[in-house]
This record gives C-alpha cells, structure tokens and sequence, in this order.
DNA sequence: CACCCCGGCTAATCGAATTAGCTTTTCAGC
DNA sequence: GCTGAAAAGCTAATTCGATTAGCCGGGGTG
C-alpha cells in the first residue's frame, strides 16, 4: 500500500473538485476517498471530520477570492476599481457557485477564518475608500456594497430573476446605484 | 394506534418549527417523525421524501413571507413603501434565519414554486412602481432592491460586519442609497 | 539495527433515509 | 348498520455515509 501522500490542504483539494462538480450535498467523505484514492477513515488521519473539511473549505474558498478580488482590483481606483470588483465578483460566483453558496454565510470562531474573512472584505475596503468616505459611513458603504453583490448572485443563482430581461443590464443598474449613492452622506431626499 | 391525522400541511408545519429551532442540519425526517409521534416511515404517505419536503417547505416559507410582505407595504406609497418593505424584509429574515437561508436561494421548476416566488417578487414589484419607473427599468431596480435586502440579511447572518459599527446604522445607509438610486435612468456621472 | 510515529487499512457501530409489505382505521355507499 | 377499498400507521430490513477502534507496514532517526 504506497502512501496516498495525503495533506490537509491536499483534502481540501480534492474536496473543491468535488463541491465544484457535484455540490454541496455531493460532498461526502466517502467521495473524496474515492478521488484520492484513499479509504474513508483514512481521511481522518488529516481532517477532524466532515464539519471541520467544510470549515477548511470556506477558509480556502475565501482566501481565494480575495486574492483574485485583490489582483482585479489593484492599479483601479474609484468607479473604475468598484466595476471591476463588482464585475469580478460575480465572474467568479457564476464560475463556482456552490463555493460561493458555502462560503456566503459561513461563519466560524477560528482566527484562521476571521483572519480569511478579514482579508476578503478589506479589498472591498480598499475600493470604497476611493470614494472618499471615512468612518462610520465607510463601513456602512463596504457593507451596502458587498451586500448588493452578494445578494444579487444569490438571487441570479437562485429563485430569481425569472423574467426576461437581461441580468447582465440589470448588474449594470445595481452597479450604477451603487455607484451613484457612495457619498460621505447619502441624499436623504427621496425618489420622485 | 390512533391517527396521529397528519397531512402534507402538517408535516411542513412540524418541519417548520424543527427548521427554526435546530437549523437545515437538524430538519430530519427523523426529528419530525417523532415531534409528529410517528414511525419515520410514516411520513412517506404525505411527502415523498426529504428533498421534496424542502421543496414544500420553500414554498411554504416564501409564501407566507411574501403574504406577510404584502400586508407590511399595503397602503403605503413611494419611500414610505421601500422602507416599510426593507425593514420588515430584514426583520423576518433576523426572526426566522433558517428559513431565510433555506428559501433564499431554493429553485424549483414546479408551478406551484413559481407561483410563490412570483407573488414575493410582485411585493417588490408594487413597492418599485411607486418610483415611477418603467419597462425593463422596473425590472432592474425590483432586481437591485432584492438583491441589496438578502445580501444585506445574508451577510449580517453570515460571516459580514464584524466591526464595531452598528449594522442598523448601515441598513438605513444602504436603504437610503436604493432609495436615491431607483430612479428611470440612474445617474451614470460617478461618485466624488 | 531497533524504535516510534505517521498514514493507511479493515472491521464494526451508529444514525438517518428509504423500501417493502402488513394491519387497522375511516368512511362512502349500499 | 355492514362492507370493501383507500388512507395512514407500523415493523422489519436494506443501504449508505460518518465515525471510531484498533491493527500494520514503512521509513526516517538515534
């Protein structure tokens, strides 16, 4: 029996394949065994079980994404910067969207996952910085902006958008609110 | 062994009280066989199995939150109605997370799911009219305006909004964007 | 060369889903 | 009120995946 040359971060591998491929609820212990050619309890010589994998998996889902969002973003500045983000984002989520599904609302304790979390919402940060807003509004700014986008993948993935109109038209026209409403005191006048 | 007198009705109801009060992980056929005093097998003569009772159970959910959005926003016109939907969108969600996670992204091609998701969108819809908007406009901004809410709830439930800031404060920030945004042709000039 | 740990394995347990087939209650229709 | 069929329960049995326990070989270290 030639080692399997297994790691973690090597079952976290395999596990992405899987999600990817086949979703969440395809993601069983039993199936990453099989892909790495390895017996089930042997994965537990290197994950804690199914949970703790999930947990890894968000970790390495949002480390990712922040790196990539990071790369897109850097050298923009201002609007320029939000569309690429924006754009990007939601490129990735259609490209994997079970990871996005899991990722979404994970939330764990472990500095490892605040830390992976951390990273990804300070590139939202650094692109509403541009902006010019500071404090409190700035932090109201990045959480409208990542909720928008969040959401709106969401819903593109999901249960919505069942009408005929063109879903990249309307990504447009959230941007464009978006875009449009990032000031240091929003317009407290309504519409009409 | 008298009747216990389930029915399809039933069991969603009992798997409705499972769902909020031990999450999508704890929602078993298992759990609500015995919250219902039957044999597990039992249940098989109301629901087809475990993935069809999600299935009703994601009607049921945004059935009764688009009944219970629709109350919320009658009467009430323009800014008034966006806030109105909003708030009480957010409050729902924050009262009933599991069910919110588990409608938010359900997909289903079964009319009857259709028919639910339509009457929650048309809430939006009602809401949005009010801004005078037309045509595929209408459609991007009931996009953007649903997009913005679940993102938001999603990300307050998930892993988002770890500062300090209070996350009321930026609700109100991100309604007051949508609010100045929704307008027949978005302002395409830029921030700053 | 002996030892010890690591990473894999097999066997076994457990719990939940699901299927098969039996029994009893209900109740419509005579 | 009696009767037969459908509905609604039940128990037994199967399957599958997670997980635990305990065994074993290999390889690097002292």
């Amino acid at each position: 029996m030639p080692r399997a040359g297994l790691s973690p971060d090597a079952v976290v591998d395999a596990a992405l394949e899987i999600l990817d491929a086949r979703g969440s609820d395809g993601l069983t212990l039993k199936a990453i065994a099989d892909a790495t050619g390895v017996a089930a309890p042997s994965l537990y010589k290197h994950v804690r079980g199914l949970p703790e994998l999930r947990r890894l998996l968000a970790i390495r889902i949002i480390n990712e994404t922040a790196e990539q969002m990071g790369a897109v973003v850097m050298g923009r500045a201002g609007n320029d910067a939000l569309k690429a983000y924006l754009t990007e984002y939601r490129r990735l989520a259609s490209q994997y969207p079970h990871r996005h599904a899991l990722a979404e609302r994970a939330s764990y304790d472990d500095p490892t996952f605040t830390a992976a979390a951390e990273r990804l919402v300070n590139v939202a940060y650094a692109v509403v910085r541009g902006f010019g807003l500071e404090g409190e509004d700035l932090v109201h700014a990045v959480r409208s902006v990542r909720a928008a986008v969040t959401g709106f993948v969401s819903l593109e993935q999901g249960l919505g958008y069942r009408a005929a109109t063109d879903t990249d038209a309307s990504f447009a026209y959230l941007s464009r609110v978006l875009a449009a409403g990032l000031r240091p005191s929003p317009t407290p006048s309504a519409a009409q």
